[in-house]
RNA sequence: GUAGGUAUAGCUCAGUUGGUUAGAGCAUCAGAUUGUGGUUCUGAGGGUCGUCGGUUCGAGCCCGAUUACUUACCCCA
């Protein structure tokens, strides 16, 4: 058989202990401050039904689906007349029906139906698992990443919005990040602004337009604006909600101006205000500190089904996008036959947050050991008289091994260096003889004999 | 879907107007050093130059096709 090299598939990772190290330190940071907001963890499948998946996510979005061929003699069924090659979508359903999960919020919504005997509401899961995209991967863009989401259903209160407010804050400080801000919108207040300006119609297109403000300017936003239906006078309107500044308050009291004609907006502007002042009982630093919670209206999001406040989350240390975002969607579970209940959810982006925290060098260095001692394999002998000392470590607390074979010890020493372990327990027959073992301090160089009690107590500390 | 870029040792990459036997660093292994790593020195192994075809006396280099990877756009996290 000829030899392939081997490779992952394109928009893939491996993972190495290092990196893992470091992953798992975002992920457990994560979780810890959900759990502390009284969120409880689930896992889904990866795989879901084709039909739970397809239709929620929009054209485009189906596309991008990872499909599962059926199992055995998939073709067998199927009518010839479906093979024509212009058929590939009608095929789909009949050569699979199983396929990658695309978000975790879909999946939730199932599991919220599926299980709604068992849940008492307002429901409050996290979620931490990959999902895949058939995307065409780029720069911190992959084909198979993870989500973190926050979700909550069965709950209207804005308190749940001004939690998530403290969530990102209370994470994203404890990895160390000083300067990044929390921006905020509410989909009601644009929809004001289109209904102000004629055109309720194409406020998606208005959104997707105006989102695109800091990354190709007022010029290309207009640009942009004309080419997606919108007139002249249409966009002399809009100019000046776009081109808002100031302060939070100052906004929103040039908000009410403007949308005084809108019932719709000015309660998106009222939803707003709850939120910032549910924020500012918590936790006033948020408010008080320069830019770390910022109303911003261009902000609008690609996804479409949210239905209030909107957030997004930015670093301004690295020339990074968002590190997370998320929303109020009404009518999450309607698409599986529960209605009226309302949901509200954030996601944080692990795999940016990894970038920042690297290059940053915000990582904490204890993250990086794994093993603290390691015991040199010098000759069988040597060998048996390790391994109590090994069970001893272990039952410690210590992680420990012992070198598998009595290769040179150069070689041992360039193991124990290789893989970080700051310390490395020689014993030859001077010390099988004496009871008392050497220890080497791998990073300062120094080695002693020592009892074991004492080692142990050094090691631990 | 649209438009670029790249493909040479395990990894990162050099490789002159086309010219003999294709190189470096890192990594690996061995030795200097039979009880001591990270520094140093010496040596070794490792290549169908992505694949197929064309031009040429001669192709890693030029041309065409193809595949893979990659970057940007659309969209998204």
């Amino acid at each position: 058989m000829a030899t392939i090299k081997p490779s992952v598939p394109k928009g893939t990772r491996d993972f190495s202990p290092s990196e893992m190290v470091k992953r798992n330190y975002i992920f457990d940071t994560i979780k810890s401050v959900f759990r502390k907001f009284g969120y409880q963890e689930i896992q889904t499948p990866s795989m879901e039904n084709l039909n739970t998946l397809t239709g929620k996510y929009g054209d485009e979005g189906d596309k991008l689906i990872f499909k599962i061929l059926n199992s055995g003699d998939y073709l067998a069924k199927v009518k010839p007349e479906k093979l024509s090659p212009d058929n590939s979508n009608g095929l789909i359903s009949e050569i699979s029906e199983k396929a990658l999960r695309y978000d975790l919020t879909v999946p939730f919504a199932r599991y919220v139906v599926m299980h709604q005997n068992e849940i008492s509401f307002p429901f409050k899961r996290f979620q931490i698992q990959p999902v895949w995209r058939a995307d065409r991967p780029q720069r911190g863009r992959y084909r198979e990443f993870y989500q973190c989401d926050a979700d909550v259903v069965g709950s209207e209160s804005l308190l749940n919005e001004a939690e998530f407010v403290l969530i990102y804050n209370e994470a994203l400080s404890k990895f160390g990040l000083k300067d990044f801000t929390i921006k905020i919108n509410n989909r009601k207040i644009l929809s004001g602004i289109a209904e102000i300006i004629g055109k309720p119609e194409l406020i998606v297109d208005m959104t997707v337009a105006i989102d695109k403000l800091d990354k190709i300017g007022l010029d290309g936003v207009v640009k942009e604006l004309v080419e997606r239906g919108f007139t002249e006078t249409d966009i002399e309107k809009l100019k000046p909600v776009i081109l808002l500044e100031g302060s939070n308050e100052e906004k929103l009291e040039s908000l009410k101006g403007v949308l005084q004609t809108s019932e719709t907006g000015l309660k998106g502007v009222a939803e707003i205000e709850t939120i910032f002042n549910y924020v500012s009982a918590l936790n006033a630093e948020i408010l008080s500190s320069n830019r770390r919670l910022e109303l911003d209206i261009t902000l609008a999001r690609g996804l479409n089904y949210y239905t209030g406040a909107i957030f997004e989350v930015k670093t301004n240390e690295v020339a990074m996008g968002s590190i997370g975002g998320g929303g109020r969607y009404d009518d999450l579970t309607g698409m599986f036959g529960l209605k009226n209940l309302t949901g509200a959810g954030i996601s944080f982006g692990a795999d940016r947050i990894y970038d920042v925290l690297e290059e940053l060098k915000l990582f904490p260095e204890s993250a990086e050991e794994t093993t603290k001692v390691l015991i040199s394999n010098f000759d069988p002998e040597a060998e048996a008289y390790a391994l109590p000392v090994l069970q001893q470590l272990r039952a410690e607390g210590i992680a420990a091994e012992l070198y598998p074979s009595s290769a040179k010890l150069k070689k041992q020493m360039g193991y124990a260096d290789g893989k970080n372990i700051p310390y490395v327990i020689l014993i030859g027959s001077d010390e099988i003889q004496s009871g008392e073992l050497s220890l080497k301090d791998m990073k300062s160089g120094e080695q002693q004999k020592l009892r074991i009690e004492e080692i142990i107590k050094k090691v631990k500390h």
